[in-house]
DNA sequence: CGACACTGTCATGGA
DNA sequence: GGTCCATGACAGTGT
């Protein structure tokens, strides 16, 4: 297409109206006629290649600026945060007028707002590049970093460097009222100050005590704590945490360890304390019984705190779900758990019904938080639930450990599929808000059903409901004295469970085979081509072998001559050949009736002649 | 706000 | 007849 038109080549009337079809064509494909003006798109490579140079040149200075405010820093280790280094092994910097900045505000704390203008003046060059090229401005692409504390944080202070200063104050500012206004976020602000005071895990010795006010005053002052740093722009762990959803990438060893013992610990009342035992063994236990302690506590620890702030006292549960109809005498459980068999409106919330019940909590759920609180811990309990079965219950613990001693493949292959997706959720990093949520979010069914089973007290862990063969399922079920709604619980829990996992499979088998059926179109298409061109090539071997044939035909002819030494004539003779391979010249005229007299004396002089 | 993807759930049929 | 499994259909939710 390209090739049609060459500059500066006197041009045909011809030449231009085959242009002007194949740029009616190209419209069709979004082309305009520009594409074809050679001078402009020379232009605009010469424009593009300016334009890469430009921000070559611009991302290695901003690249030696990094540098240098990094030389001036070092991380701590502990903490995950960028500390300023000592004077004396400051490095030497490639800039003269960072150094002097940094010199100037070294060793003094500093307010955010401090660090913000300190990046202000460390990147001065930005903005006279923006200003030299501002067409630049939304080409720039955050530069891949090199520091590891970096990567995935919307809000580096490169980022910020690279966009107009003036604008990146408020921006950052916004960002962070933004994922403040998180509910998770504002949950763990509220407990995790608390926790962190107190806990090994998060060592609270550079928490000044007055970040136990709001959410924002804790993010600055914790921040003015600090040295501005590409690590401030990452929050300070338990918000990591919190958006890394899970409890297994931050839990010490002694953590996990301490989990194993308490689940065996477990009475079967399953109160808050011991639960939260489990997943804060730090926090001691009388802080637990606080309310705002309770619903912040942790994910699954703050939906159950919730649930035990209702009836569901363990002496109240026989009246509370003996009855069939339990539902309609009992509408706060209602509302909580509206369904014990569809399970279709569950998400409309039991917490938005009911935040202030959490106590002097400043913070309702809504229903994704539901979803956070339950997900993670609901994925990490069902996982020990399988290592444990009755970690629920302690009177059905024989029973269940006896049975799943054994335990079947389908069992088998749940535990390896809850391990798998156990290594996908904290095995790396993701984006906070994407997959992972989404994730979370097709867990979070499981997790209901595990607060409706805790709810009506069925002594069962949810995984072992869904995953025990039927005679194992049933003897289980037969030593225990289930009331009507708690059997028709754990059979709905059984069969939502197996059909998830059945959908689920159905759906990977789906998507398999559409896979293979694309793999298939390929190779048929592929192979299509590839008989296609053998058909050509056969054709024109054909073609040539043609040419041949006629070429010796026509030689073979104008060599046969007659009794008188004359050729014989083509519109009158042609040669023709039998079955048995001898030649015969025909005559072309009366074929039918002379070719009878003919062909003897002709296949005789024939014979003679080609033989 | 509509389109789309993902997921859970239910209904149904076959083994 | 009960159970399990596969799958289509539908609804809720998030992007």
């Amino acid at each position: 297409m390209m090739d049609v038109e060459l500059p500066k080549t006197p041009q045909s009337q011809q030449d231009m109206e085959l242009i002007d079809i194949l740029w009616r064509q190209d419209i069709d494909l979004g082309a305009g006629r520009e594409v074809f003006d050679y001078s402009h798109r020379q232009k605009e490579h010469e424009l593009r290649r300016q334009r890469e140079l430009e921000e070559e040149e611009r991302q290695q200075r901003l690249r030696e600026q990094e540098k240098a405010l990094l030389a001036q820093l070092q991380l701590d280790e502990e903490t995950g945060e960028f500390v300023p280094r000592p004077p004396p092994t400051t490095q030497p910097e490639p800039v003269a007028t960072q150094t002097a900045v940094f010199t100037e505000v070294d060793g003094q704390t500093l307010s955010f707002d401090e660090c913000m203008q300190l990046l202000e003046e460390t990147f001065p060059l930005v903005e006279t590049i923006e200003t030299i090229n501002p067409s630049l401005d939304s080409s720039v692409a955050p530069q891949p970093d090199s520091s590891p504390t970096m990567t995935g944080h919307p809000q580096t202070p490169l980022l910020a460097a690279v966009t107009p200063t003036q604008k990146s104050l408020p921006d950052l500012e916004q960002a962070w009222m933004e994922l403040l206004s998180i509910p998770e976020l504002q949950q763990c602000l509220n407990v995790n100050v608390n926790e962190m005071l107190e806990t090994t895990t998060y060592p609270a010795s550079s928490v000044p005590p007055q970040v136990q006010e709001s959410s924002y005053p804790f993010y600055t002052s914790k921040v003015a704590d600090g040295v501005p740093s590409p690590a401030e722009a990452i929050p300070p762990p338990p918000y990591q945490n919190t958006f890394e959803g899970s409890f297994t990438t931050v839990a010490p060893p002694e953590n996990l360890r301490q989990m194993t013992l308490e689940a065996s610990d477990m009475n079967a009342t399953f109160d808050v304390d011991n639960f939260c035992d489990i997943f804060y063994p730090d926090v001691p236990n009388a802080n637990v019984k606080q309310p705002n302690i309770l619903g912040a506590e942790g994910n699954e620890s703050g939906s159950l705190a919730e649930m035990q702030d209702e009836p569901p006292n363990p002496v109240e549960i026989p009246e509370f779900g003996m009855s069939e109809d339990f539902e309609d005498k009992k509408p706060e459980a209602m509302t909580e758990f509206p369904d014990s068999d569809s399970g279709l409106s569950l998400d409309t919330s039991p917490n938005d019904s009911s935040p202030e019940k959490i106590g002097d909590g400043s913070f309702g759920y809504s229903d994704s938080d539901m979803e956070e609180m339950d997900s993670n811990p609901g994925s990490i309990q069902s996982d020990y639930s399988e290592m444990f079965p009755l970690s629920f219950s302690a009177d059905g613990f024989q029973a269940i450990s006896s049975v799943s001693a054994q335990p079947s493949p389908s069992q088998d292959s749940n535990v390896r599929q809850a391990k798998t997706e156990l290594v996908e959720g904290t095995g790396h990093r993701k984006p906070p808000f994407t997959k992972d949520k989404q994730k979370k979010r097709s867990e979070s069914r499981l997790s209901r059903d595990e607060q409706r089973a805790k709810t009506l007290q069925i002594p069962f862990a949810v995984d072992l409901i869904i995953n025990l063969p039927v005679d194992d399922f049933n003897e289980m079920m037969s030593k225990h004295q289930l009331t009507e709604a708690q059997l028709a619980l754990v059979r709905d829990i059984r069969r939502r469970g197996k059909n998830k996992v059945a959908a689920q499979n159905c759906r990977k088998r789906k998507m398999e085979s559409i896979a293979g059926l694309e793999n298939e179109l390929d190779s048929l298409r592929e192979e299509k081509e590839r008989l296609q061109r053998e058909k050509a090539e056969n054709s024109s071997s054909l073609r040539r072998a043609k040419q041949q044939l006629s070429s010796l035909y026509q030689e073979v002819f104008g060599m046969l001559r007659d009794e008188a030494g004359r050729p014989y004539s083509p519109s009158e003779y042609s040669l023709q050949q039998s079955s048995d391979g001898n030649v015969f010249l025909v005559p072309r005229v009366k074929k039918t009736s002379a070719k009878s007299k003919v062909a003897p004396e002709s296949r005789k002089w024939g014979s003679r002649g080609m033989r």
